[in-house]
DNA sequence: AGTCCACAGGAAGGGCAGGCGA
DNA sequence: TCGCCTGCCCTTCCTGTGGACT
């Protein structure tokens, strides 16, 4: 006990007594908006000619932005969002910007649900169920009239959205104009796929994309920049970061030029560093950075799942240990039975389970494509997108919290 | 050319939790 | 409180399908 306690004492007054690395690590968070964007100038320009005439209080073009993850489209939208309200406020302007993520699971990813959210964001509670839907948009529809001006509706991911829910959704949204008297909104959609358009239907898809922006993926020089001017804000400056800054250029320029990633990789460099007690941070806590970096997004994404869709994965992992490489639908069916029988959890029919096959393929920790083996059938064939070493912890992981 | 397998995936509907108005 | 409505998750029933086999 008293040995534990000098630990504890040790471990604390250490901490306060070593120069930190970081001075302020939320310049490498998720949240965080630089006052520079650097490598996306024209984007700014674009956005901020179709936005400005929101300061003549006149609805601007319905605006389409494509770009693949970490390229900056959120960030520049954010960043040239609060600029224009920034001025907008100045000069007495009415104007209201409202932001969305479809992919926030049972937040936003239903039609419901997302108008649900959007009215709660506009300051107007609606129950999680039982309203039938258009009074949700009526909801939705006051609560905006209520905000005068003009509105922006930021919808971020909205691809992932309209695969799931249909573009019917979106032809409402086009049509908001026609149901409002006092407010003009426009919508800015976000989309990480370039081929999005091809779902919509025609009308939608002009009405929607008046002006599109599409942003490039970095390159390793141009990550390398970004890198740098957010460790001169997150690190103490006494020290040199170049070897590691290009180290976690180079394996984000690798992933199509992933912005996020390379923050991502860099900030868990620094804190595996600060972890060890080492007081510089290096290479080698890079290439440790890029295991925990992949591990932890899938472990995530996994946790917050329903029970179903455990063990779902469960199964097909555990199958996946059996065979090696790849499994069958069929096979990884049974196993889930069994699973089930173990954790006295219901069975779900094949029909269910194939849905749920397709949302964990969506998820990114499967991959399943449709193959026929003639006479002995059509199925999935499943491989993993995850490495073996996070499979196997994804599968204790599982087990421990189904406790077996 | 026709058959047949083992599913994929669409359509319809049931059960449940929860809201609304009378 | 009750009847009716909704969205969501799920089942049941069904049609469609690519290619090995006959």
């Amino acid at each position: 006990m008293f040995m534990a306690q000098t630990t504890i004492q040790e471990i604390f007054s250490d901490y306060l007594t070593k120069k930190p690395l970081f001075l302020n690590k939320s310049a490498l968070g998720d949240n965080y908006l630089p006052e520079n964007i650097a490598h996306r100038e024209e984007q700014i320009r674009q956005l901020s000619i179709i936005l400005a005439p929101t300061l003549n209080q006149e609805k601007p073009s319905n605006i389409f932005i494509y770009g693949s993850t970490g390229t900056g489209k959120t960030l520049v939208t954010k960043h040239v969002t609060s600029e224009l309200n920034k001025i907008a406020e100045k000069n007495n302007i009415v104007v209201s910007v409202f932001y969305v993520n479809c992919k926030m699971k049972r937040v936003a990813d239903t039609e419901y649900r997302l108008l649900a959210y959007l009215c709660e964001l506009l300051g107007k509670n609606v129950p999680a169920t039982g309203l039938p839907t258009d009074s949700v948009y009526k909801a939705f529809y006051s609560a905006i009239e209520e905000r005068k001006g003009v509105v922006l509706l930021i919808i971020d991911e909205i691809d992932a959205l309209i695969k799931k829910i249909g573009d019917d959704f979106l032809y409402n949204l086009t049509r908001i104009n026609q149901n409002l008297m006092n407010v003009k909104c426009s919508i800015i959609g976000i989309s990480n796929d370039l081929s999005f358009t091809d779902y919509l239907d025609a009308r939608v898809r002009s009405s929607l994309s008046e002006e599109e922006l599409i942003f490039p993926p970095y390159n390793a020089m141009q990550l390398q920049e970004i890198l740098r001017e957010r460790s001169k804000v997150a690190f103490s400056a006494d020290k040199n970061y170049d070897g590691v800054i290009a180290k976690c250029a180079a394996l984000a320029a690798q992933e199509h030029g992933d912005a996020r990633r390379a923050i991502d990789l860099l900030r868990v460099a620094g804190e595996l560093a600060e972890r060890n007690g080492d007081t510089q941070v290096d290479e080698s806590h890079v290439s440790q950075a890029e295991d925990k970096v992949d591990s932890d997004r899938i472990l995530d994404a996994i946790k917050t799942q329903p029970k179903q869709t455990k063990a779902v994965i469960y199964s097909v992992f555990l199958k996946l240990k059996e065979n090696e490489r790849l499994v069958l639908t069929g096979e990884v069916y049974d196993e889930y039975k069994t699973a089930c029988k173990k954790l006295s959890l219901k069975i779900l029919t094949q029909r269910r389970f194939s849905d749920i096959l397709s949302e964990i393929d969506l998820l990114g920790i499967i991959n399943a494509r449709i193959i026929s083996k003639g006479r002995y059938g059509r199925m999935r064939e499943i491989t993993s997108s995850v490495s073996d070493d996070l499979r196997k912890k994804v599968i204790l992981c599982l087990k421990e919290e189904f406790y077996f």
